[in-house]
DNA sequence: TTCTCTACTGTGAACGCTCACAGAAGCATG
DNA sequence: CATGCTTCTGTGAGCGTTCACAGTAGAGAA
C-alpha cells in the first residue's frame, strides 16, 4: 500500500526519530517498544506499532550495535578439512537446522571456514574482535587450536560433538554414541551374526572412540569375544569405507556383518563388498551411522543409527544463546534412535 | 607478547582514538590509513601502523557501517527446495568458493536459507532493509520472485545460472551449458555410440534447456536422426536418474549411450543400469554433467563436464562488489571441460 | 614578495540508536 | 499533607567511526 518506497532510487530508510514524530511520542518509547515493550502504556504502544507498520521501518542494527556492544550475529566455524565439507551431506543438515533455529531469533549466522592457517588467524581475529557474539564450532578433531583460543578469549561457544583434550569449560552438544553403536551391534548380534567387523571412526576423535566402545561393550557382554582382526580404523570418508571392508574381508573372509561408524563409510563399504561378490544383507548385514540422507539412497538401503541432527543443531542454538546471555557453559547428550531398512 | 588482552575477563577493546593517542597523531589520520592510506605522510603511517600493531586495534564495524551506510557484508541467498541443499554437492563448493573470495577482501558472509514462504518475506525484508551490501543468489527455478523482489528495490544481484523470465538486468554467472552438452555428445559420438538417450534437467531451468539444446545440435549436425522416445525429462535428484534411466530401457532397450544432465542424476542411472544387467561403458557409455566430488566415487567413475565451480563462485563475487560499487549489471559465462574416465 | 597549488593534518559534526536519568502522574501509605 | 512507590515518558549524552571542511606548511611561479 504504501508509496513511500516506489520508484527506483533508494532513498533515506526511516529512521526511530521518525516513527516517534509519526506516533506522536519519544524516541526513548519507540525505542522501549522495539525491546520488550516493557513500561509502556497500551496506547502508545499501538500508537507505536501503527506508524511503524506505516514507515516500514526496520530498526538500524548498526546503530544498535554500537551503543550495545552486542552484533546480534553469530558465526558458524567450520574447521573441518574442505573435502569432508564437500562430501559429508550431514553438515548442510546441521548448517540449515542452526540457519533456522538463529532465524527464529532474527539472528543472522555468519559462515566461516577455516581451511588454511592463514585463514584460522583471520577468523579468530574476527571473532575475538568481538564482531560476532558467539561460535557454533563444528570440527571433529577437536583438540582444535581455534577453541581453545576463543575460550581463553571468553567468547560464548558451543562444539557440535564432545571437545577432547579441552580439560575446561567447552559447551558442546553431542548424540549418544556409545548407546547408538550399542544398539546397532545388538542388533547385528539378534539377526544371528557373530563375526562382526567394525570400521571406526578417526581414534582421534570422541565419536570415534564411543562408538567403538560401543561396539566392544556389546559383545563382551553378550559373551562374544572380541577379534581384533576385525577391527579397522576409518576416516569417515567414502573412500575410507571402501578400503576399510575391503581389508576386513582380506583378513576374515568369513565375517557375516559390518558395522561402520559412519553411512558415508558405509557406502563405500557396500561398493566393497559388492565387488567382493558379497550380498547384503544374505551373506554381509551392514549397519551405518549417522543416518545421512544418502542413507535411503544407496541399494539396499541401508539400516543405521539416526543422528538427531535437528534437535543437534536447535540445542546447539539455545547453548549458545543462553551462554551469550551470561549463563554457565554446559552439555546436551541426545539420544540416538535405530533405524531399520534393507541392509541389516 | 602483548599482556593487554589476558586474564580472562574481556575489556574494553581499543578505539581509533586509543590509536590516534599511542601514535601522536588524530583521529582523521589514523581513519585515512585504514582505509587507503591516500593524503598520509610516510613518517605518519608508520607511526599508525606501529600504534595499530600495538594496541591490537581492529575497527568497529559496526560505528563505520552506520556513518557509510555500507554493511560490508553480502547474503548468501538460497532458495532451492531443501533436499536440493542437502544432497547436491556442488551448494557446499559454491558456498566455500564464495565464502573464501569474499574473505579475501575481509567481507563476511551472511547465509540465508528460504525455504517456506515465511524465511522469504523474514530475508527479502532484511534484506532491502540494507542489513547487506549485496545477495548472491542460488536458485536453479528462478523465475523467483525474490530475485524480482530485490533487483526492484534495487539490491545489488548476482545469480548463478542464467535466470530466466527476468526481462531486465539482473547479474548473472553461469558456465556454458550448450557448449559443454555439446561437448560430451561429441564424445559419444566418437566412441562410435549411436543410440545415444538424454535425460534431461528441469526444462523450466535455463540449464535444462540449454543442454538439450546442445545434445540437439550436435545430433543434427552429426546427421543423427533425433529420436524423441530417447528423450526423458530429470530433475538433477538421483532418484530422478534412476527413474529416467529405467523409463529409457523399456523404451529403447538398444540404447548404448546416456548422456545425464548431472552427475547426481548420473549416480542414479549408473544403479538402474546396473540393476538392468548393462555393463558401463561396455554396454551402455554414460556422461555426466557437473564434475561433482561423487563423480569419482562411482563405479566406473564417471566421464563428466566439468563446471569450473571455483572460477564460477569467485566471479559471482568480483560482479557483485563492482555491481556494489555502482556498476552496472552484467553476464559471465565459463568454459566448460570434458573430463574423461571410465563411464564413457 | 605574493599568490597558488599540492600534500598533509586536525576538528567538529554527524550517523541512528540505547541507556541512564529526571521528572510527571496516579495511587496507596504513613 | 507529606512521603513513597509504581508506571510511564521525554531528554541529553554518547557509542566509534567517517566525512567535510578548515587550516598549515612547503614548493614553485609570477
Amino acid at each position: 500500500m504504501t508509496m513511500s518506497n516506489q520508484g527506483g532510487g533508494r532513498r533515506r530508510p526511516p529512521t526511530i526519530h521518525d516513527v516517534a514524530r509519526e506516533a506522536g511520542v519519544s524516541r526513548g518509547t519507540v525505542s522501549r517498544v522495539l525491546n520488550g515493550g516493557h513500561y509502556v502504556s497500551p496506547a502508545a504502544q499501538e500508537a507505536v506499532n501503527a506508524a511503524i507498520r506505516k514507515t516500514g521501518y526496520v530498526v538500524n542494527r548498526h546503530a544498535r550495535s554500537l551503543i550495545t556492544g552486542r552484533s546480534d550475529s553469530v558465526g558458524f566455524l567450520l574447521t573441518e578439512p574442505q573435502e569432508k565439507f564437500f562430501e559429508d551431506p550431514n553438515f548442510n543438515v546441521l548448517l540449515r537446522g542452526c540457519t533456522q533455529a538463529l532465524a527464529a531469533h532474527d539472528i543472522p549466522l555468519l559462515l566461516m571456514i577455516a581451511g588454511t592457517e592463514d585463514e584460522r588467524r583471520r577468523i579468530s581475529r574476527y571473532i575475538t574482535a568481538g564482531h560476532v557474539d558467539g561460535v557454533l564450532l563444528v570440527s571433529s578433531h577437536s583438540g582444535d587450536p581455534v577453541a581453545a583460543e576463543l575460550r581463553d578469549a571468553g567468547v560464548p561457544l558451543v562444539a557440535c560433538g564432545k571437545p577432547i583434550g579441552q580439560a575446561s569449560k567447552v559447551s558442546y552438544v553431542a548424540a549418544d554414541d556409545r548407546d547408538g553403536a550399542r544398539d546397532m551391534v545388538r542388533h547385528l548380534l539378534s539377526l544371528g551374526r557373530r563375526r562382526i567387523g567394525m570400521i571406526t571412526g578417526p581414534l582421534d576423535t570422541p565419536g570415534g572412540v564411543e562408538r567403538l566402545a560401543g561396539y566392544r561393550e556389546v559383545l563382551g557382554e553378550s559373551g562374544v569375544e572380541v577379534d581384533e582382526r576385525l577391527i579397522v580404523t576409518g576416516d569417515y570418508s567414502r573412500a575410507g569405507g571402501e578400503a576399510g571392508a575391503a581389508e576386513l574381508l582380506s583378513r576374515v573372509p568369513g565375517l557375516d556383518a559390518l558395522f561402520v561408524a559412519s553411512d558415508l563409510m558405509a557406502q563405500g563399504a557396500l561398493s566393497a563388498l559388492q565387488r567382493a561378490g558379497r550380498r547384503v544383507p544374505e551373506d554381509v548385514a551392514v549397519g551405518g551411522f549417522d543416518d545421512s540422507p544418502a542413507a535411503t539412497a544407496t541399494s539396499p538401503a541401508l539400516t543405521t543409527i539416526r543422528q538427531p541432527w535437528d534437535r543437534i543443531s536447535a540445542e546447539m542454538v539455545r547453548v549458545l544463546l543462553a551462554q551469550i546471555g551470561g549463563e554457565d557453559p554446559s552439555a546436551v547428550i541426545l539420544p540416538t534412535e535405530l533405524v531399520k531398512r534393507e541392509s541389516a
